[in-house]
DNA sequence: TAGATTGTTAATCGATTAACAATC
DNA sequence: TAGATTGTTAATCGATTAACAATC
């Protein structure tokens, strides 16, 4: 159990805890390694490495107890105290995301919606309130948002970009297709969709 | 001007054209790889090395032509000849993404959607057909489908896998939250809206 | 020419994989 | 005990960064 784990390690440690899940389900108590690293296409070696980097649950010849790795899984990736995040932009995208459910078993709590078109506020499909831009410093302050997701036009994302960090939110996860200028200690993560399908066709090119 | 590329460089290489364009606009004809650097947070070498891998037309003390670069950038990330993809799932991550305007300058062109529903079929709001699942078969056969994207509740993805994959699409963008199995030869990506958010709530976490 | 900037070779860094001792 | 499986140390591999010669 080392104290750093590496960002490629955590990028594979919600797929461990998913397929754990399944296999729990099916009435799977232990599993070892090599069991773990053929349902995911890994090696083995690194699935122990990555495993004993969160959990020392793993015993030589038997593997692992499923219930426990399961538990240190869902310890380490804060899967039960919740974060909270708010969405930019009430479009199609931000009220996909607004509605989607699958955030609050990742341990995200995805509150509202802000949209700088005051027709659009409300209260989406599922319930929740979509808030005019305006209305954004009172709530802020008011509670704390630890992530902020761009769901605007790319030509709105850095005017969006500049609010969010002025009312102290760290953390963005940016679905506009541009690049954001912000303070060094605002994390930004970029999820452009166009380039992920875009990747995966010159891979597929690469390929031929 | 090397011929292995690798794939965090490919990454990379979208991140350029956009700032190219960009800096294009405001009337820029050259540029060096410091300025590239500086602007999108990197490393000059690694700038440098990303760009000789694409293009030969940077030239000591002047920089990079723009209007070349981005000719080689484009030509490489193939945003000239589109790819054909299709959607499975008409849902609001299915129609948002069918309506999404961002990937034909990427290349792609995003042609329809499927859903097993049948009251779904008809058209998008973008006037995009949607099709039922049964209609698959018949579609993929007469036209050439390079892509297919899944964007179905989780418990159906890997139906909806198994079905792409008997019609001889052979690359799959994956948004549901699950681990798909399929042959060796089809690229899979997984694009889990909930992981990306995850691992920066993560990130935030660890920051403090 | 001198200074700036490229492209490339070598050095460093980090992640994956192989080998193997520990142990159940 | 013998076999299986873990965790870890060492070796390999690949990507980033530093150093520097080439050159405009």
């Amino acid at each position: 159990m080392s104290d750093y784990i590496s960002s490629n390690t955590m990028k594979r440690l919600p797929f461990y805890l998913e397929y754990l899940l399944k296999i729990r389900d099916e009435g799977i108590v232990n599993v070892s390694s090599k069991a773990i690293a053929v349902a995911l296409n890994l090696g083995e070696v690194q699935v122990r490495k990555d495993l004993a980097s969160i959990s020392k649950n793993g015993r030589p010849k038997i593997g692992y107890e499923i219930n426990s790795l399961i538990g240190d899984l869902q310890k380490f990736l804060g899967y039960k105290d919740l974060t909270d995040a708010v969405i930019f932009g009430a479009g199609k995208l931000g009220t996909a995301l607004l509605d989607y459910n699958g955030f609050e078993e990742c341990g995200l709590n995805v509150l509202m919606a802000f949209d700088s078109n005051p027709k659009k506020a409300g209260k989406s499909d599922s319930g929740k309130p979509i808030y005019t831009l305006d209305e954004l410093p009172m709530i802020a302050k008011s509670m704390n948002i630890s992530i902020a997701i761009i769901a605007v036009p790319a030509q709105h994302a850095q005017e969006v970009c500049d609010i969010i960090v002025e009312n102290g939110i760290k953390a963005i996860l940016n679905f506009a297709p541009v690049h954001l200028d912000a303070p060094k200690d605002v994390i930004i993560k970029n999820e452009n969709l166009a380039y992920s399908l875009a990747l995966l066709s010159i891979e597929l090119k690469a390929k031929k």
